[in-house]
DNA sequence: CGGCATCCGAGTAGATACTG
DNA sequence: CAGTATCTACTCGGATGCCG
């Protein structure tokens, strides 16, 4: 199940794309190959994704708050993803010297721009979310099928 | 250094998308709020985007030529990303009786679709390189005087 | 309240050797 | 050629406890 077509034309023209991105680089190394890597390494985790949308969602988030929405997630791997995006400029965390303690976490111009592209990324995988699983349980059922023949 | 300027108005349009997006569903559940993570979690790791790229510069690759492309991966998660990607749908495998055995690997429809999605955020990612490793520079900077600080 | 330090268990990657 | 099998090493996430 294939929803959309996609034209060797358009095939062609995304491999010169590419060609023209990486031909001029050593291809024997993967950073180069793939900014993406060394980037966004550090933000396209799962958690980190979950937190950058939650920062989307709401304008400005403390610690406990973030933690209750991005459910599951421990302090300490928490406490850990918001330093690196704070640190990669994703974010910006502010402390209020007040009696306990209150810091609050909002997206930078930086993050608000990476958050449009991963708004992108999740319009594509909602539409093709269908998809993926069909293929993926139809591979399940080949792979099982498999199996058994094997053990016959 | 935040290069692009992004406004308050397109801040607000974008949450209200998330909203959108979201807002019907229950929040606790960080599997709904997120499809890129079940759809995406399988294609999105590193050694993945790189076999996808390859795909998309080269139409089709052996095994062997996909892990000299892909330098420094080992044949066994070479053969494992392989298979999740093939279950996906993102690619297709196709085995040739001869002998010695001919395998040639190459991206479906939807692969390509997936492909154009991961260009985007390349090209993102390259743009945005300098600013991410300035930030990180500069915060790392900072966490290194704190940490003399501490030691005085 | 908002973290950081520490420890532990599970899963994953990598190297190497081997097979149809 | 295209993988599988096996073992080791290491990283990651979770739980807990402590501190300002």
């Amino acid at each position: 199940m294939e929803i959309e077509t996609i034209t060797d034309n358009q095939k062609v023209k995304v491999a010169r794309k590419l060609k023209n991105m990486f031909g001029h680089i050593n291809l024997k190394d993967p950073t180069l190959i793939c900014p993406i890597r060394d980037v966004m390494a550090l933000a396209s985790d799962k958690w980190s994704i979950l937190i950058v949308l939650y920062l989307g969602y709401f304008p400005v988030l403390r610690f406990n708050e973030l933690k209750k929405n991005v459910y599951g997630i421990s302090n300490k791997v928490l406490s850990e993803r918001l330093k690196h995006l704070e640190g990669d400029g994703y974010l910006k965390r502010t402390m209020y010297a007040e009696m306990p303690v209150r810091v609050e976490y909002k997206l930078t111009n930086f993050g608000h721009s990476y958050l449009q592209k991963l708004i992108e990324l999740t319009e594509w995988a909602q539409t093709h979310k269908d998809c993926v699983i069909s293929n993926r349980t139809k591979f399940h059922g080949s792979l099982e099928n498999q199996e058994l023949e094997n053990q016959l």
